[in-house]
DNA sequence: ACGTAAAGTAAACATCCGTTTACTTAGTGA
DNA sequence: TCACTAAGTAAACGGATGTTTACTTTACGT
């Protein structure tokens, strides 16, 4: 008798089939891709997707769900040195930044797929989302910001300014250190000339 | 003889078609929709979209293009009777959120639907959007920022963050308005308290 | 009144999709 | 050695999809 879910044979394809599925839900979407795609890029056959994952659906789950564990794990080493809560935010963002521009499927698929266009895994992958946010809520109440700033507001604009990156990223010519630079400093002074700024 | 492409018929039921796409496309996504429900929310079959449409794609263009028609003249509007920069940027803003935000359907295709999912019709979609997206260009360059800001940078930031409201509008609780001005005055000033800025 | 052309329909077409089934292969433990 | 099981295949299933075809209806210009 083995214990169940730990295969014997070590050669685990299930890894492969995630890996492909990554790679081709962030580079045509989700709805593009079809199984056919995903098992002929591990030279198999549509019907053994399903040895291994039980639908498509379950196949974006476990994608989904491993590109928020990379992410997380990347954010928590960039700011694990860091005091400053400006410094550990620009450096949470830069590492978002990284993760998502850099051709990384996984990241990319965190915003190239919208969980709400995932039919039945929808509330799964909104609770993976919404897990990986709450960092940024973390980082965010740690500023000493102006009073009675709506911190929840602060935090939607800035993770859609990053989440958008991607579609414009490599037009600009700005690198992720730059863009995360930037937004952290109009973050905290703005960006108007001292002599024009309002009360 | 009848002058080509002035129907003498005056229903034009084209428009009602093009506003069904439009209201789908927005609430359910481009892939999602079919278009027999195109048709059957217009009374119709399926055949006949072929008859004022040459295909879903065109359809998808037609739509895409009166988005950004509409909601280029309600941001001229917003802004034409202002003359302070600041000002102008933050009605044009708001004027973006409020046509995005709202229930409604044109202009909130031109968030939910990517022109990169758009197959043949990519291009149109794209060249729409950036003429769209150049009208803050002109508001972004006529702000008085420090100098050597990197204004496309900045522009595409501020796009990304209010393309991302539909994704959680409603859950904050804010209006377009409060949005708005937040983000106006986290670009003018930033958030720090002043006693917290950096040099 | 008549011919023409647009508008619309019903039905089929061709294809593709996610998924299931029946079957084969191969490694493992007792 | 032999039963067991996971992995994989080929093929089909049921249904949906964008599009086309052949045909009918309707309104207009002359």
């Amino acid at each position: 008798m083995r214990a169940p879910n730990r295969p014997s044979r070590a050669n685990n394809r299930s890894l492969e089939l995630r890996d492909a599925a990554a790679h081709l839900f962030a580079h045509r979407g989700y709805d593009q891709t079809t199984v056919r795609e995903i098992a002929a890029a591990c030279g198999m056959t549509a019907g053994s997707v399903y040895v291994h994952f039980g639908s498509k659906h379950a196949l974006l789950s476990a994608v989904y769900g491993e590109a928020v564990t990379r992410v997380t794990k990347r954010l928590a080493v960039s700011i694990a040195a860091l005091d400053c809560p400006w410094q550990r935010l620009e450096s949470a963002v830069r590492a978002h930044l990284e993760a998502v521009l850099q051709p990384n499927d996984y990241a990319r698929v965190m915003t190239r797929v919208l969980p709400e266009d995932a039919g039945e895994a929808r509330i799964e992958l909104i609770a993976l989302r919404d897990r990986y946010e709450a960092l940024f809520r973390t980082l965010i109440t740690g500023l000493p910001l102006v009073p009675q700033t709506d911190c929840g507001l602060v935090r939607l604009l800035l993770l859609g300014a990053i989440n958008w990156t991607p579609f414009w990223y490599g037009h600009g010519g700005a690198t992720p250190s730059e863009i995360a630079h930037l937004t952290v400093t109009l973050l905290r002074n703005g960006l108007a000339q001292p002599s024009a700024r309002g009360l």
